[in-house]
Formats: structure tokens, sequence, C-alpha cells
DNA sequence: CCGCAATAGGGGGAAATCCCCTAATTTTCG
DNA sequence: CGAAAATTAGGGGATTTCCCCCTATTGCGG
């Protein structure tokens, strides 16, 4: 646990340690001997099904695991999950034979670092493994054309304004324009207005249609923290760098003040806004967020419970509870619901913010 | 693996098997001790925290496994799906504090046996693994009533016509009422009509509102194999024996008579369809169905794909690949991609048919 | 064979939605 | 500060939706 992680296999002048699985002795056969040319390198183990891998994971510790998750007794996206939860240090390396798109995004979504297809050369799969054991991340070259056709629209859609997205949330949970003025305080024409210019920019024709369109593209209801003044990092993968966060307070001026924050200390975030758990699942469920700050008081429900749904649809997110008034019993019985933490309204500030925002990087 | 599952440490005379997994050493203590009151039961080994879960499940091949899924390094979810992916057989009964029932919900979603509270008497935890070891499933009694107002609108939500339920297909696609009515070949007076009454019965007030409702109770996107002719079943658990089944055809007509066959040989079934993937994937993440008809040719996507779609979000799904033009490849990569079977258009008849569920009581 | 429910179609009216326009005010940013 | 963008508000009109009413036709079960 403790001690060298990154690169460690180059100080420590130690091997890195390599499980291999995969439930084709001749796949294993081929691959180990690939990998033997590979210096600094040791495969230590090997397993052909599921239940195996995980004794041999607990027993071995390796530092990188190779695996073809299409074995038998295997659910693979559990078992990725789960394993990114028992040993977050270890590299996963997926390979396989599948090149889905949507079936790739869900592993790399799972926490893999890289997806190597098996009709590949095996030279791409040593350059693989050492990516990887670099850092990087690494999906095999067909494929890529493939996945940023996923990611590209994420970054090249429709930019929407802060009172167009109020308003789509407000059309996702099915109210009329009556209901949407009366919510925001304004007049049924502003919210016409409004809508109009929404549904230009969706490319849709009725409510209805940008319900969907909201979605099946999630990410434009994200409010970027900086609306990119600046040029967005040339060369770099573009939505790597990017970090979600998802805001969840049933008061719409404090979630605004803290929207600001967020924006003002974190620009290459996506914020993510909600004001009820159901929402805020709805969000998670589409796009897991790094962060979620929940405040504890959320109208008739609690922070808490909205805390437990969360991690338990998406682990990886660090959930943030925030509350007006402290409370003892609160505080115990949201860390132990998952939250990595338990703010007091009155010390989150911006320095206080910036210090959460950077311990995602951990 | 083989041979005597049910209620067989009674017929064995040997002892049950139990492994218990908690992160409170007192928990453990407190436990077992209660445990040893049972007889024909041992408890053969302890666990402390995620990583040692799954050595000691292969090392010891528990016949139950007792759990508190609330453990360091442990992603509760995606170990249950896991634990019942690669040990079919084994009881997994969850002990826990948490009393949300949407929690729960997931959990008994995920294949877990049984789920206790830790605030209960641990009499009834002794109950709780007797039961569960005889094949039932047990829940704290005071989450029963929580749960019971899940299931329950699920038996006593409004029942829609058939033509209703095409329409609200479309409508969640966002459909306007001439679209609808092209599409089904009626006029839109007509589309209009069915709209209303539609309406009616939800209890909504718009198009909007009506998509909406669809997606907060899925169920409603059910046909009950029979029209609920007989009684049904008085005393035994309204959602229980009910099995889910989704029908994935481009093509209306075939659709309908798949559903009438279905209907006809499983009474019993809610059955959902889908006409190409997206609403397939939509309708799986809703209502993780027991089995799915999927046909090979979609329009321009694939059934291959959609069965690896199926099998990465629900792995319990069993899924069939119908084809009219059966193809040696596409058999060969149907049946990697998880599907159980591959049958011909022409060979599926009732009796196949009826073949196919009954597999599903394995 | 009769009844009942589902299906299909239509008339008409009140309301909502959608889309074009203008214009005042505020916010934001260079 | 000044320009640009966003926000708010409204007029007016074309269209759609929603919700009553009504009438056939079809199919299925007692």
């Amino acid at each position: 646990m403790g001690g060298c992680t990154e690169g460690w296999y180059n100080r420590c002048m130690k091997k890195t340690r390599l499980l291999l699985a995969d439930d084709h002795a001749v796949v294993r056969a081929g691959i180990r001997n690939a990998l033997n040319e590979l210096a600094n390198l040791e495969v230590v183990g090997e397993v052909e099904d599921g239940p195996g891998l995980f004794p041999a994971l607990e027993k071995l510790r390796p530092d990188c695991l190779l695996i073809d998750v299409a074995m038998p007794s295997f659910d693979p996206l559990a078992a990725i999950r789960q394993i990114r939860a028992g040993y977050p240090d270890m590299k996963v390396l997926v390979i396989s034979a599948y090149d889905d798109d949507v079936y790739v995004q869900g592993l790399l979504g799972a926490g893999v670092h890289g997806y190597h297809l098996k009709d590949q050369p095996l030279s791409d799969l040593k350059l693989a493994v050492q990516r990887v054991l670099a850092g990087e991340k690494w999906v095999s070259s067909r494929l890529v054309s493939k996945l940023v056709s996923f990611s590209e629209p994420a970054a090249a859609g429709p930019t929407l304004t802060t009172r167009q997205l109020d308003i789509l949330r407000l059309l996702q949970q099915g109210m009329d324009n009556q209901t949407i003025a009366r919510r925001m305080g304004l007049s049924v024409k502003t919210v016409e207005n409004h809508l109009t210019r929404l549904y230009r920019q969706l490319g849709v024709q009725s409510r209805l249609e940008a319900v969907n369109y909201a979605n099946q593209h999630p990410h434009i209801l994200a409010i970027p923290g900086q609306t990119a003044a600046q040029k967005p990092a040339p060369p770099e993968l573009p939505v790597a760098r990017q970090v979600s966060i998802l805001l969840v307070d049933d008061n719409v001026r404090y979630r605004r003040q803290l929207r600001r924050m967020v924006g003002k200390v974190c620009p290459q975030a996506m914020i993510y806004e909600a004001e009820n758990i159901d929402s805020a699942m709805h969000a998670v469920q589409h796009v897991p967020p790094k962060l979620a700050l929940v405040d504890v008081v959320l109208g008739e429900e609690d922070g808490i419970r909205c805390t437990r749904r969360i991690k338990a649809v998406s682990p990886a997110s660090r959930v943030v509870l925030i509350s007006a008034y402290p409370d003892r019993e609160f505080h115990r019985s949201g860390l132990e619901a998952g939250a990595v933490a338990f703010l007091d309204k009155k010390d989150l500030d911006a320095a206080v913010l910036r210090q959460v925002i950077d311990d995602l990087a951990i």
C-alpha cells in the first residue's frame, strides 16, 4: 500500500509483476511469450476463470493485470469495479476481441487503464503494457476513431446559457411553461423565448424532443466552469483532464453561488446541478461525477440517503456533504454512508473548495 | 457444483459451511456466537475486508455467505454481482445497518438472497440464515413495509391497452402526433384519442408528463401475458413468481406474433418490447429481464451488439438470439457475446418457446 | 349470438406550444 | 468604460395539443 507506486519498477530496480487472466491457454502462452521480451517485467501468474482471479490477485498482489474479460463465471463490469475498489494502485489492461464502442466505453468508465484488441499485433500489446504502466491510458488504434465520435460532440456540442439549462432541467421533470414560469419567477413569454432558442440550439422541434436530446447527450446539461475563454489546450486529449462535479442543493440561490465558486476555483470543470435526489441520481447515472457536493438538507429528503445512493451507483465518485447546521450524528452517518468529508456551509469558501478539488487528484 | 443444492444440509448430513464477512471483529464475534447455536451449521471462516473475501470464497467454497457490504476497499453492488456470477449456488445474506429502501432494492436486484438489519434481534438473524438456506428470500420485517410500497404499485398500476403502449413507446422516442399517426398508419385524430385516454389512466396532463411517468414506472410498459383472467394466486408474494421477458425486433408484425405466443406459453410473464437497441437498453436498465428474445437483424443495427450490451448491463439476463437466416458466423459470435441460444425463426413455435422459458427456472 | 372492450375516425373548442418580431434592462467581459 | 451577450417581457399568429362530444367497426369470451 505504502511508498512508491508510479514508475517504481524503475526506481526500485524490481521487476513489474504482471498477472495474466484469459480462459484460453493458447492465448496465455502467446502473450506470456511476447511479454517475456520486456525487461523489467515478470508474469507472476496466470488465471483461467473468474473465481480464480481474486485469490490470485490477493496472493500475488501484482502491479498490473492483463485480462480478457470474456471468461466463464465472470461479470466483466462488476469485476472491474470490484478490482478497482480493492486494488486502486494496480493497472488494469483489458484484452478483448470485441470492438463495440459502447462496450469499451463502459469498461473505461469502470476504471480500466487500457483496452487492447486481440487482432492487433503483439508489438502493440507490449507497447500498451508499457504505456499503461507509465500511467497513461491506452486504447487500440482501431477503436480510437470510434471513441472520439463519443467524446468529440461532448466538446463540440451546443453551448447553452445558464437560463436555458435551468429551464431544461425543469422540462426534464415534465413541467409546462406556466409551472416553469411560476417556479422561476418569470413570465410565460420569457420561458417561451428561452425555449425557442433552446430548441434552435439543440436542433429540435418540441419540448419532448428537447428532453430526449438531453437524456441522450447528458453533457449538454453541464456548465463549463469557465466559458472556455482560453484556447482548449491544443494537443492533449480533449476530455481527459475534464473533471465533472455535481452540485446537489434545493436552494436555487445557494446553488448558483456554489456554481460560481466552483467555476472560479476549477475552470476546467463540467458542473452539473440537481435540486433533489431523483434528478441527482439521474445525473449520476448518465455522467458519474468525480465529485459531488451534496447539501444535507434537501427539502423533504436528506443528503445522507443521497450520498448512499450515489456511492451505490458510482463508487468512484467522491461525495462531500455540506450543512448549514452541523450535527454530530449527521456527521457520523454521513461518513458512514460513504462521504469523504462533511463541511459547514460557513466554512465553505474558495480556499476550502480548492482544497477539496485538489484532493481529487490523489 | 453438481448434485444436491436445495436442502442438502439435511439430506447429506453434512454441516452447512458459512463464511462471515464484516470489518468489525466485535460484530463477527457476536454473530459467530449466535450462529453456534444452530446445529447443521458451521462458520468456516471470517473475512474483515474486501480483498480478503474472494480468496476465502475460493479456498473455503462455503454454502452461504453472511456479509456486511460496508467494508473497506469494497464496492457492494459490483461485488455482489461478481459473487453471484462466480458462485451461483452459494446463498448470500447481507447484514447491514442501512434501511434505505432503494439501497436494499439495489442489492436484491444484484442477486442477494436475504437482507438482515443489524438492529434486529439475533434470533431473527438465525431465522434469516435458515430461511435463506432453505431457498427462500429473507428481508428484515422493518424493511418489508417499505419494499411492498415498491412492488405494490407494480401490480396495482393502471393497465394500458396494446395500442396505448405502442403509442407510449413512440412518445418516449419524442415523436409528435403526426409522426406517430404516420408510423402506425392511423389518423391523427385516433392518436389524439388514444393519448387522451392514456393520460387519464396515468393521471397526467401532457405528453411530457406521460413519458416521465413511463420512465419512473417502467412496469406499466409491460404487457401481462394473460390479461389476468385467473385470480392472482392470493397468498403468495405478488411479484415473486413474475417473469419479465423482453422482445427486441424491428418488425412490428413479428413482434406482435411473438408477443402473443409468449403470452400463451407464459401467461404470468411481463412482456416488454423494443424495436431498436436504444429502446431495448432503455428497458433493460429499468427492468432487467429474465429473458430477452433478440432478432439478429435490427434494421441498421445487429442483435449481436445488442446481446453484448444487454449482458454488460444485466448479466443475469438470458439472451436468446433469433434469426430468419441462420448464419454459422453469426451463431458463433452470438454465443460468444453471451447469448444462451441461437434459434431459427422457422423453428420457433410454442413448444420451442416453452422449452426456452422452462430453462429459465434452472 | 349478444355484449363488451378495444380500435378507428371525426367535430369542435379552449388552451398550450412554437415561432417570428421588437425592445428594455442587466450581466459579462475585453 | 463600451460592446456583446444574456435576460426579461411582450405582440401576434400559425399550429398543435388536449379534452370534451359522437359514431362505426372489429374481435373476443360467455
